[in-house]
DNA sequence: TTAGTTATTGTATAAATAACAATATTTATT
DNA sequence: AATAAATATTGTTATTTATACAATAACTAA
């Protein structure tokens, strides 16, 4: 294995580039961190770093969201990949949005490495951020919801067993819109839930009955063609 | 400006892979180079190759295409971004696909620089290709599919003027399954097209109706958010 | 003029969507 | 224990959209 000739081509780099999704009191949140470096020192940012040369980049996209945020065991996704060439203000640096889906209290978060804090920040009020991160965040906030209305991910970001309320709420957040109750209950009635015998607890009115997702039979649906999933 | 630290960050290189989509006879076609090139010289391919450290990445898009094809003023969109370590056998190139929709017969075309030759190849009958070149493809024609059923892309393949039973074809090929005539025509009423007097010619039966998109309307449609693409 | 071929329109049925009303179940309050 | 308040859940109806299939119209070529 030799290198490519041409010496002109590798005076740039590469990174990647994480927004962490999760859902949280009816809000979309992304996680961020603070930079304690420069550039953009003490501005807020997704969480992202240089890949190594010999690294793929869904394994180099865990490690450096490991690194900075303790979070692991996250699956991530790849989103759009930006490439101004004034992007990075040290160089030419090209970078890969990925993102993840989780459940907020099911991970353990800490501010680490050159990341000094961190936190969840809804998807609505997100302030201005380092690099062109807006213009990331945006653009994988929209890919995300294309993703909502064709893949079951919303299962990905609500609890394990939730009410059908909460699923509606996620809906309403992420497309801006309220919903009818009872409509949204008929639209979803082909998704392949489990109906719990448990409901909600702590709540001071009539309590929701809690469903969970049932991704056996939803993969049967899918492998016998019979059924595509959509919102 | 000053570069990056660390040394370790630029022993990889950067490309660029244009997946070029045509329509012609009721096929989706995709434009293949024959490389004249080591390594896999001799094979199939798409064409691309490496960014300058100061290009956009769209730009260098346009570029590449022209250098290998001839082919210019395409509209060039982003794909997936591929990185796998191993992916090119002389080092670690990560590649960004890009691909483009386009009337075959609108542009010239012809094989240039290290493009030995060009031709175009129906998606369904693709050979084994450079690289993971066929893993690109794939992906890229996915992403086609999805974009096809939310945007008003296949007006991009379609002549200027089409009937409507080509436009039932491009559907029909790209999804794989034959459609009700009928039924395609109501299911097509909202999208804004302009019916025109004129009809087919050098064809041995009744000459269908020619049709074209209405863009204006479409945009005014659009701006007004009573109406959104389906198919 | 007629057969052949394809474009185009129509009809009837089933399924999905949307708006709104009604009922049921639980908690908190009196 | 009874009742009000809040929310979950189910029902009804009208409207629109999708599907299957039949019928008609328009054109070419002989």
């Amino acid at each position: 294995m030799y290198k490519i000739a041409f010496d002109d081509f590798f005076n740039y780099s590469f990174s990647l580039d994480s927004v962490i999704f999760g859902f949280r009191n009816g809000e979309i949140n992304v996680l961020l961190i603070k930079r304690a470096l420069e550039p953009f020192k003490n501005m807020w940012a997704i969480p992202g770093d240089l890949v190594y040369p010999d690294e793929d980049l869904s394994n180099a996209a865990e490690r450096i969201l490991f690194e900075l945020t303790k979070l692991n065991h996250v699956e991530l996704h790849q989103a759009q990949t930006f490439g101004n060439p004034k992007r990075h203000p040290q160089g030419r640096v090209i970078t890969s949005a990925y993102f993840a889906l989780i459940r907020i209290d099911e991970f353990h978060i800490e501010a680490s490495s050159w990341a000094e804090e961190v936190k969840w920040v809804p998807v609505h009020e997100i302030p201005e951020l380092a690099f062109d991160h807006n213009l990331i965040l945006n653009s994988t906030f929209e890919l995300l919801k294309q993703k909502l209305t064709h893949e079951p991910i919303c299962f990905d970001l609500l609890p394990k067993r939730f009410t059908l309320n909460e699923m509606q709420q996620l809906f309403e957040y992420a497309f801006g819109m309220e919903m009818d109750k009872a409509n949204f209950r008929k639209k979803i009635k082909p998704i392949p839930l489990i109906s719990h015998d448990e409901k909600q607890t702590n709540v001071k009115h009539r309590p929701a009955k809690l469903f969970s997702f049932n991704l056996e039979s939803y993969e049967a649906l899918i492998a016998s063609k019979s059924y595509q999933f959509k919102m």
